[in-house]
DNA sequence: ATTAAGATGCGCT
DNA sequence: GCGCATCTTAATA
């Protein structure tokens, strides 16, 4: 069975809200030191430079939001609280700064028998699903059109996606109750906080 | 130069 | 369920 790669026009959509929705159910590969893996996305949340919750901001570009501002189809990885690396996707045209949280995924090729349990929760928060992969800051700005991260298509049938509000960003004001986080309806493997 | 705060996760109760 | 570790970033709190 061939899986195909996504292509890079795919992350180029002007609208980031309906992308991360539509994220929800693909598949995502990684071939690092650890070997290559991957794992059904089951949450993510949407980012824009339109509102606060955003590191991008009313286009505020520093040394850590420039890969936003690339055009869509790269990796944007970053440290938060000193300790986890957190993986988004780059979404839109170059200078719209957009992009795509992966919070958590459902482990399928590459793992231990012990970690395919749910009750592992081994990729179930955005810093751990990191680790489990092997993403680092070395990833950055990588294109998802190489062999190193890359999505493909669902093997099975599209999944139920239910929108709630994102997760730890209340400095964010009226932009938090945004419903911008979409999580599969009935996975064990979404971060449990609500 | 200094420091407050953060898109979290762990360990303990 | 709650508190804290831990360190980079970006504002100067």
């Amino acid at each position: 069975m061939v899986q195909k790669k996504l292509d890079n026009s795919y992350y180029l959509a002007d609208d980031v809200v309906a992308l991360a929705k539509d994220l929800v159910g693909k598949e995502l590969h990684v071939k690092t030191d650890l070997g290559h893996r991957s794992g059904i996305i089951v949450e993510t949340e949407a980012y824009s430079y339109l509102e606060r919750g955003c590191h991008a901001f009313d286009n505020k570009l520093t040394a850590r939001t420039e890969p936003l501002f690339m055009t869509g189809g790269i990796a944007y990885v970053y440290l938060c609280y000193g300790i986890h690396h957190l993986f988004n996707i780059v979404t839109n045209i170059e200078d719209k700064a957009e992009a795509v949280l992966i919070r958590a995924i459902q482990p399928n090729l590459g793992f231990d028998p012990e970690e395919l349990k749910p009750s592992s929760r081994i990729t179930s928060g955005p810093g751990k699903l990191s680790k489990a992969l092997g993403i680092g800051l070395n990833h950055n700005k990588i294109s998802l059109t190489e062999d190193t991260i890359w999505l493909t298509e669902p093997v099975g049938n599209s999944m139920d996606v239910v929108a709630s509000k994102r997760i730890g960003i209340d400095y964010a004001g009226e932009d938090a109750n945004l419903l911008w986080r979409f999580t599969a309806k009935n996975s064990p493997w979404v971060s449990k906080k609500m």
